[in-house]
DNA sequence: AGCTATTTCTACGCTCTGTAGAACTCGTTC
DNA sequence: GAACGAGTTCTACAGAGCGTAGAAATAGCT
């Protein structure tokens, strides 16, 4: 149940940007093309292994190079954090009054809107 | 700057339980009234110095037991902790518009008198 | 049945965290 | 001022998580 790692996040990442299954070797190509070494087809295999028994990833084994998809988008996965992260106040109410005392003007008229939209 | 440990947590809920500087015995003392078998102190110590590190906690270091006190509050830590969350989004927005779909009725209300208190 | 692409198993080194003994320090006591 | 004791710092180790990947197993194709 712990985050991810750097190179989790990264596998993540791919997924998160391409919203269609991937194969391993997809994955290994799109993080070769951001860092100089490449990675080995067992090590992004072993990470999607980790990433699908932690709950992030799922796999379909159907075809043989097997696909791999995010379970839930970039912004659910963010959303869903953020409320991981109040579930364990006390007071849920004063860390939203901290939060929202922070964010960007923009950003509170568009917290506005979402509100009132209802 | 990663995240807190088990046990650091467990420290930094003392300290933020009590809103005054404590030594290490103090932090030692809540700890072992929570817990069956007590920490040894140099454990406490030791803890406390990770935590200053990390920079989350204070350190007096006037009188012979030295002080230590939170940084920060909880809810200001909780609440940064959400936004270090939406500071890796590409797309806030979309984020907070996730997050303040899974908050409950009486946390929205709560949310709006708090945006238009401006 | 054998070759090749892919997956699974096994493993190792590194960092972080919990845990604490050993060693050191500093104010107080004789 | 030498010894003592409370408190602090140093050093250490084991376990987990993660990056990393070779070795071994598997499965489809020829």
């Amino acid at each position: 149940m712990p985050g991810l790692g750097d190179l989790e996040r990264s596998v993540m990442d791919v997924l998160w940007d391409s919203h269609e299954a991937r194969s391993a070797y997809d994955v290994q190509n799109a993080l070769a093309a951001d860092s100089e070494r490449p990675l080995a087809a067992t090590t992004v295999l072993t990470v999607l292994s980790r990433l699908e028994k932690k709950g992030f990833v799922r796999r379909e084994r159907v075809e043989r190079p097997h696909r791999y998809s995010a379970v839930a988008s970039r912004e659910d996965h963010m959303a869903e954090l953020m409320h991981e992260v109040l579930g364990g106040a006390d007071d849920r109410q004063a860390v939203l009054a901290r939060f929202v005392g922070q964010v960007s003007p923009a950003e509170a008229e568009a917290l506005r809107k979402l509100l009132s939209a209802n």
